[in-house]
DNA sequence: TCATCCCTGTGG
DNA sequence: CCACAGGGATGA
């Protein structure tokens, strides 16, 4: 479930309470095989937490956590388990944090190293757009989802961003106008830093949470996402739901074209 | 670029 | 029962 302004939003709060402290343990409460963590000494001093895409890294001496969240995982930090499955516990000596997964879907590696086959930051310099458009003929919606293309957007924020950007998601990438992709390129960054700052998106049947347990709070911003069916927030049309790349996308028919 | 799979739960 | 859920790897 968690898309870039959800995981941004996890490691701004895991933060200040792990970034320098000690790794005094992580056990593994579900038997589902974790990369590498047999190669993991303990304790170990986290040096850094970051985000890169959807990843959640704690860098440690040596090596690298990596925490991919997918479909429905939380972390959560507390000093007492919380409800629902947990799978892993990264133990401190003031708290844990939690790894909560109703899907088990969520992936967690240790390795030496973190190397990627990610695109660029969607929040960084964005000059490369117009070419890397030009040459895909994939649907806009689908190229905005492809990590290796741009890192860290997901099917809530892909539809969020083509409205503000008044794009038809089934727009193939290299049709854009040059103008169009100018408003593409503001409408990325502008969408997702709003999210930031709205603490990211929990929908009503999402397991998104904040570490701290709080829902997110950009729900009640969105324009088109979940709202089938329901007037357009800019001219009122019904607002339309496609299956594009797979994934349910959802657009206005009239202010996007 | 699509279907399929991973896994579990919920709602129609 | 089937469709679907904010992700992504894989193989055709």
């Amino acid at each position: 479930m968690p898309e870039l302004p959800e995981v941004e939003t996890i490691v701004r709060a895991l933060r200040p309470r792990v970034q320098g402290r000690r790794l005094l343990g992580v056990d593994v409460l579900d038997p589902v095989l974790i990369p590498g963590l047999d190669g993991l000494s303990i304790p170990s001093r986290v040096r850094k937490t970051s985000r890169r895409g959807k990843y959640i890294l704690l860098e440690l001496e040596p090596g690298v956590l990596l925490v991919h969240l997918r479909m429905s995982g939380r972390l959560l930090w507390g000093k007492t388990p919380p409800e629902g499955r947990i799978r892993l516990v990264l133990r401190f000596a003031h708290g844990n944090v939690y790894l909560v997964d109703q899907r088990r879907l969520a992936q967690v590696k240790y390795l030496p190293r973190f190397e990627d086959g990610l695109g660029p930051e969607p929040l960084g310099d964005l000059s490369w757009l117009p070419q890397a458009l030009a040459r895909s003929r994939m649907p806009i919606k689908g190229w905005l989802l492809d990590q290796r293309k741009i890192a860290g957007i997901g099917n809530i924020y892909a539809s969020e961003i083509l409205f503000r950007a008044g794009i038809d998601p089934h727009r193939p990438a290299n049709s854009l106008t040059p103008k169009e992709v100018g408003v593409l390129a503001r409408a990325i960054p502008k969408v997702l830093t709003e999210a930031i700052a709205g603490k990211g998106t929990t929908l009503a049947d999402s397991e998104y949470r904040q570490p701290t347990g709080e829902l997110g709070g950009f729900q009640l911003r969105l324009s088109v996402y979940g709202r089938a069916g329901k007037p357009c927030p800019v001219c009122q049309t019904p607002i339309r739901r496609a299956k594009i790349s797979g994934r349910s996308t959802y657009f206005c028919p009239s202010c996007q074209t």
